[in-house]
DNA sequence: GCTTATTCCGAGTAATTCGATAGGTTTTGT
DNA sequence: ACAAAACCTATCGAATTACTCGGAATAAGC
């Protein structure tokens, strides 16, 4: 029940964009700085986040990146999700529709199924409930 | 933030014994069979379980596995943790007073962190508040 | 006592994922 | 023109996962 990098980066690089917002275009380096993540990697990540239009890039000399809604319209749950893909502790919670592949024939019948539902359930609840704004609000108190 | 088969596995496992508590020893094969689960790879995740305290053992033939305690007693929470280690989204998270290993610098100062402690304490709650005992019940509904 | 059913144990292994690294190509402000 | 930046694709080592294999120890039943 680890989550990897790409999630942890994923919001420690929003939370970096939250903190700067509305002061233009933040470089890339400068957030890998101040986060300490590999600059070639979080630009991997970047293009991700920027895919899913929750940043816009500014290329060029003083380019950089910005978030495109305030923060307190993005969830820590939205980032999580675009980095990791949905959040499900086991496959057969994922029924995308496309009627191959995680299908689990007594899904109907399996009582742990309904446990990890729950976990799921749970685990989106927290991250919905927390916005960026929530976290730099957080981070004013923490200062005083 | 998936589960991986050790835990998934542990606790079908484990519910397959509740529901054949009182029985007597119940047989790896049986369990692997009903659970669908590999033999080989079952006999060590047993093994964790036996050595957690959790299930005792009878060896030789007409042996098995049996619960050391009521269904009831055990939660899901218990057999995830010692199949899965403790939860925890982050590294950080783990201060395991050993001083070495995962310490953050400035984890007083880190304000995500609060966000993935959130999360594991839902986890850690969700999957508390279910005992197998809850699954055997939930099991007897179904089938009505 | 022999056979057979079973748990126990340790090593090996194929496949996958993770976390990066490398090396280049645009684009754009100065 | 130059340098600073975003963008893109490919590769790679290490770790982890989910097994598999081959036995050794133990106990019940005949």
């Amino acid at each position: 029940m680890k989550l990897s990098t790409k999630g942890r980066y994923g919001v420690a690089a929003m939370y970096d964009l939250a903190i700067h917002y509305g002061q233009g275009p933040i470089s890339l380096k400068s957030v890998a700085q101040r986060q300490d993540i590999s600059e070639h990697y979080l630009e991997q990540l970047m293009g991700i986040l920027r895919k899913a239009g929750y940043i816009k890039s500014i290329r060029g000399a003083q380019g950089g990146y910005s978030l495109t809604k305030e923060p307190s319209l993005i969830s820590v749950g939205d980032i999580i999700r675009v980095m990791e893909g949905p959040i499900a502790p086991v496959d057969c919670l994922l029924d995308d529709s496309c009627g191959d592949s995680n299908y689990c024939d007594k899904a109907g019948m399996c009582v742990t199924r309904g446990v990890w539902a729950k976990v799921r359930d749970s685990i989106n609840n927290v991250l919905d409930s927390i916005s960026l704004a929530d976290l730099c609000r957080e981070e004013q108190a923490k200062r005083s």
